[in-house]
DNA sequence: GTCTATATTCCGATAGAC
DNA sequence: GTCTATCGGAATATAGAC
């Protein structure tokens, strides 16, 4: 059995991701952890040093799945299809995780932010600017690395209109159809030359 | 002077445009508009009430300045550039709007969440499927239409990760290089035949 | 219309038994 | 480690004077 303090981050991750930090109070985790408000005093000094401990071990055990994508597929196939696959599956699948994520750009303050660069962004806009750098454009590759984020983050922040809009949406469980359609966006961006 | 009810709602967007709607209570709103907590159940049933009224009243002001920008300027240049800048600026310039839209997309009800595809999301998104059409593609122009508007969204939510990053940020006074940037991945993607 | 005053519930946090 | 019990404060909302 896991210990106690990873079952209470696990539990207030997801409270968090679905209601925020401040609906939640020191009772629901306790609650749905099933123990006592009081006891979470003894593992967390207070609420939030449990917000920070939270997000903290979230985005570490989630940023770790990227080094198993890069170290074990580093010669195969299409680099940037792979990459863009790989950020589409961990935002549409872990849906804790994306919506965390957005909670942090939205109320993030500075030092909650710059630790989300470096945990989470950091390698993953270092990847994509060396591969717009290896297909020789001469340009500044920053700024197509922040819109290839900035369009996949969006994507799965604008999901909820597709049914409203386009009268269907991408199945959750099959991120084949958006991959496609940002590749299919990133692609021609990434062969002008500039 | 504009009447109360309109102060009100004026200063509770703000707030909670800044920090959420669970972390603003009905006493901030009231020191913020200058009048005791009791006063806002005069003009308002209750807390909800006033959340869905303050977006209301938000979103049908800002979505008129599309009316205009199509109205006075439907003949001229660049119909794609026209649209970009406008939602680009738009976002950009108006934080309050920006933030409070990005709550709902997190955080909104199916009901909310369909007033804000009605309200907010149909004509730019219709209006972008047309663009789209004349340029005679043939394949469904919904996707990109969304994309479009998942990338501009997702923009300025990464916006304040790019001095984290790519060691500079765009100018919010400055919409331009935003502009220029998103048309860059735009335009290939719209000229590509499938 | 706006106020003072208050009812009721819930919050974060602590003390201390086991 | 986890509990019961409780403190002080802040939340939403209402009653009623002006």
């Amino acid at each position: 059995m896991t210990d106690t303090r990873s079952l209470i981050l696990d539990t207030a991750a997801r409270l968090f991701a679905e209601q925020g930090y401040v609906a939640i109070s020191m009772r629901d985790v306790a609650r749905a952890a099933g123990m006592t408000q009081a006891n979470l005093y003894y593992h967390f000094r207070d609420k939030d040093q449990m917000i920070n401990d939270t997000l903290a071990h979230l985005f570490a055990s989630r940023i770790a799945s990227l080094d198993e994508v890069l170290e074990t597929h580093l010669a195969d196939g299409d680099e940037l299809e792979r990459f863009v696959r790989w950020m589409v599956k961990l935002l549409a699948e872990d849906i804790v995780f994306a919506r965390l994520l957005h909670r942090e750009l939205l109320d993030g303050d500075a030092g909650r932010l710059a630790n989300l660069a470096q945990a989470i962004f950091l390698r993953p806009f270092t990847l994509f600017t060396e591969i717009v750098s290896a297909q020789g454009r001469r340009s500044d590759p920053r700024p197509l690395a922040l819109s290839a984020i900035a369009l996949i983050i969006g994507q799965i922040l604008v999901l909820p209109l597709m049914p409203l809009l386009a009268g269907n949406a991408y199945d959750v469980n099959n991120p084949d159809p958006m991959v496609t359609q940002i590749l299919a966006m990133l692609r021609p961006a990434l062969s002008e030359q500039s």
